[in-house]
RNA sequence: CGGAACGUGGCGCAGCCUGGUAGCGCACUUGUCUGGGGGACAAGUGGCCGGAGGUUCAAAUCCUCUCGUUCCGACCA
């Protein structure tokens, strides 16, 4: 590729619309171009990086046995009514009618297709297993797309399913994409760990996430310090704790007008927040219902969510609270409380505690569970904090953000079941076939990356993902030598196979200079002075900025050595 | 969807409060010089100030509505 004739549109200023640095670095360095909220363009070089992914990605599924199909992005809505997803999916999914006044859909995941063909095609145990991938664009109608690549509407994403007669046969299959996704992230050059994840609206019955560690990330991992459990934060779970076996004290009514947030109540009444329990309502699908956690904790949605199977939870407003319970927040207490009642394990094991009296300015003092209120439900509701030991071998946690690229899922027969894809097994009978499914996100890889490797300068592409492997920088456009020099390497390295940029534009070194190091290419050529005085050319690594005169002859082999050694690490 | 902010040449911004000639830096064009970390000088091109309505002799500026974008939160395979 020619610098003179592509479009790499620099910016040597920052756009105001980007703040994380993987946005930032793309837009300035000429990868993308937003076209609306959500939705970019991905211009020659942003493309190229995109390819990348997609090619190591295409290798490691070919690799897992896994076929490449294409499915529509289109979808009717009839495949999704008959999941019951059309409703439960929520505002992501994109609806629209078409001419005729048929319901139509922008696939936002493709399970309903995938099972859609297989119920067709599929017949016999003797058809299975199957492994399909795709790798295409989908649609989510996000509602706050932000972070430019990170979380688009519209992204580039690798999903594959897997049809297998039994369970055994699926968790093989799910071993083998576990397997091959760690392959992936590895050679993408990504620092990540596979994490124990909720499934989401996808359904499943387990499920892995592979997460990216940077400190922009949007999720919250904890890791254990001693053993290999790691789970995003919303999944991690955490054991009941021992009961407290101390006697039930008297009940005792205490008036605090005025005090409903819990630090001016455990200040008014000289307690610490972890002996107070808080009363939180939130909505199910339209049904109000209570959570009870200790004082100092916080309610984990997503727990709630799978414990009530709703399709979407969200915490009242005043307001409504009041409509709903005839108490003003601040004052609500699970004593005598007319709405659905849930208990955090912790609270169930507490004894003494203070809650809100549900009577406007008066809390209870020696609350007790069992003599004082019953619970509808007693869970694992609250979110993991780094104080709680490590639910598998009880060592000391920690907290990372990282950023979702890989999703794989145990879908069991959910889909299976509901859509009537069935094979006749050895046995004669018809059996609905057991799935998974596994996401990569494609886009988001080459944004992930970026965001874990870059300095003040600009992106520092892992080799494996570079847009292009060398930039040569002819320095002397009006220098013959210079010039011949720098044309005869760019024709000889891709001669080689090497993805090379010859920087012919008539530019000052400086830009030249500023550039290459903004596009994040790991080798850099530069023809210039040295080589009219010297006779040598330069290389310089983008990663640690190291550099190594040779000679113009000896540049091909030591590239495309570096560049091997490159590729088996990164 | 709740909270906040912003829309002025391609990009980054000033001007708005206190109404009256649309401005700066970068980029772009031409020329001369320059040529190893975003050069200098000179001369230029380009903007009905997001849109609609209103107030006014007069609106980028004040008012109303609307569209768009971003940030925080909630949401998220």
């Amino acid at each position: 590729m020619r610098f003179s004739q592509s479009l790499i549109p620099t910016l040597k200023e920052t756009p105001a619309e980007a703040e994380v640095a993987s946005h930032r670095l793309l837009l300035r360095a000429g990868y993308i171009r937003k076209l609306t909220a959500g939705i970019y363009t991905y211009l020659p070089l942003g493309l190229a990086a995109v390819r990348k992914v997609e090619k190591i990605v295409r290798e490691e599924m070919a690799m897992a046995g896994a076929q490449e199909l294409l499915m529509p992005m289109v979808q009717p809505a009839d495949l999704w009514h008959e999941t019951g997803r059309y409703q439960k999916y929520g505002p992501e999914l994109l609806r629209f009618v078409d001419r005729h006044n048929r319901e139509s859909c922008l696939g936002p995941t493709h399970e309903e297709v995938i099972t859609d063909i297989v119920r067709r095609e599929i017949r016999s145990y003797r058809d299975l297993p199957q492994n399909l991938y795709q790798i295409q664009t989908k649609f989510r109608d996000e509602i706050r797309p932000r972070f430019g690549l990170m979380r688009g509407r519209e992204f580039i994403m690798k999903d594959g399913y897997s049809f297998d007669v039994d369970d055994e046969a699926a968790n093989k299959s799910y071993q083998q994409m576990f397997d091959a996704y760690n392959r992936i992230f590895k050679r993408c050059g990504l620092e990540y760990r596979p994490v124990e994840a909720d499934s989401g609206s996808i359904g499943g019955s387990f499920s892995h996430e592979f997460m990216v560690l940077a400190d922009t990330g949007e999720d919250t991992l904890v890791i254990c310090s001693a053993c290999d459990y790691a789970a995003n934060s919303e999944k991690a779970e955490i054991a009941a704790p021992q009961a407290d076996e101390c006697p039930m004290l008297d009940l005792e009514k205490v008036e605090t007008p005025g005090k409903r947030k819990v630090s001016v109540v455990c200040e008014f009444m000289e307690i610490a927040p972890h002996e107070l329990v808080k009363t939180m309502v939130y909505e199910a699908d339209g049904i109000p219902v209570a959570v009870l956690v200790r004082g100092d904790r916080e309610v984990q949605e997503v727990k709630l969510k799978n414990l009530l199977g709703a399709a979407d939870v969200a915490m009242l407003e005043d307001k409504a609270v009041f409509d709903a319970t005839g108490v003003p927040t601040g004052y609500l207490g699970p004593v005598g409380i007319k709405i659905k009642l849930l208990v955090d394990n912790e609270v169930a094991a507490m004894r003494n505690f203070v809650t809100g009296g549900n009577e406007k300015n008066y809390h209870l003092k020696n609350v007790n569970m069992g003599r004082d209120f019953e619970a509808e439900a007693i869970a694992d509701l609250r979110q993991i904090t780094d104080q709680d030991p490590c639910p598998a071998c009880g060592a000391k946690l920690g907290m990372k953000k990282g950023l979702e690229v890989g999703h794989i899922f145990k879908l069991g027969t959910g889909y299976s079941t509901v859509m009537n894809a069935v094979f006749q097994d050895q046995d004669g009978k018809d059996k609905p076939v057991v799935m998974g499914c596994y996401g990569v996100g494609v886009s988001r890889i080459v944004a992930a990356a970026i965001e874990q490797n870059h300095d003040e300068n600009g992106m520092i592409f892992p080799m494996s993902l570079a847009p292009m492997q060398v930039i040569i920088l002819n320095l002397g456009l009006k220098d013959a030598a210079i010039t011949e020099t720098a044309e005869a390497l760019y024709l000889e390295l891709q001669k080689y196979g090497v993805d090379v940029l010859l920087d012919d534009r008539d530019e000052r070194p400086g830009s030249k200079f500023k550039d290459a190091d903004l596009l994040g290419i790991p080798l850099r050529i530069t023809v210039g002075k040295r080589f009219t005085k010297d006779g040598v050319v330069e290389i310089r690594q983008r990663k640690d900025g190291s550099v190594e005169e040779l000679e113009p002859q000896q540049v091909t082999h030591r590239i495309l050595e570096i560049i091997r050694i490159a590729m088996n690490n990164d």
